[in-house]
DNA sequence: ATTTTGACGACGT
DNA sequence: GACGTCGCCAAAA
């Protein structure tokens, strides 16, 4: 365990924060992580989850255009689009629609704690 | 060790 | 607004 992992963790740590039917972006994770320009590590981190002993629901995790970019890096198959209709969020051709509906910023989850402010 | 790529994103043209 | 290029950083070839 190195602390340079902490970033991952981090990455990790945010994609489980996603609520249910909710979505969010690489490139959200890595601005609120400070790493503005790195969503691409993000998205490295993310194929690296499946070494994380927690389950990662990485299939909540698109880039901003809401396309399911990363589905090729589960079975092979439409197991992530299955996953996110499953939580009632509507994916046509790789795409979430209803994107901005649904998407979740991890400055929310901050904000959820803070709600009784 | 150098080069290429990669689940992205922002900016320039 | 679609397409092109660069930036970011790490891992694999």
């Amino acid at each position: 365990m190195k602390e340079s992992d902490n970033f991952f963790e981090k990455v990790y740590a945010v994609a489980r924060l996603i609520p249910f039917g909710r979505v969010t972006s690489y490139g959200a994770i890595a601005t609120y992580l400070g790493a503005a320009r790195s969503a691409r590590m993000v998205g490295w981190a993310m194929n690296n989850s499946h070494n994380q002993k927690e389950e990662v629901p990485a299939h909540r995790v698109v880039n901003r255009k809401g396309l399911l970019t990363g589905k090729h890096h589960f079975n092979g198959t439409n197991l992530m689009q299955q996953l996110l209709e499953n939580e009632g969020i509507v994916v046509i051709e790789n795409q979430i629609q209803n994107l901005e509906d649904i998407f979740w910023n991890p400055k929310d989850a901050f904000a959820s704690e803070k709600k009784d402010l």
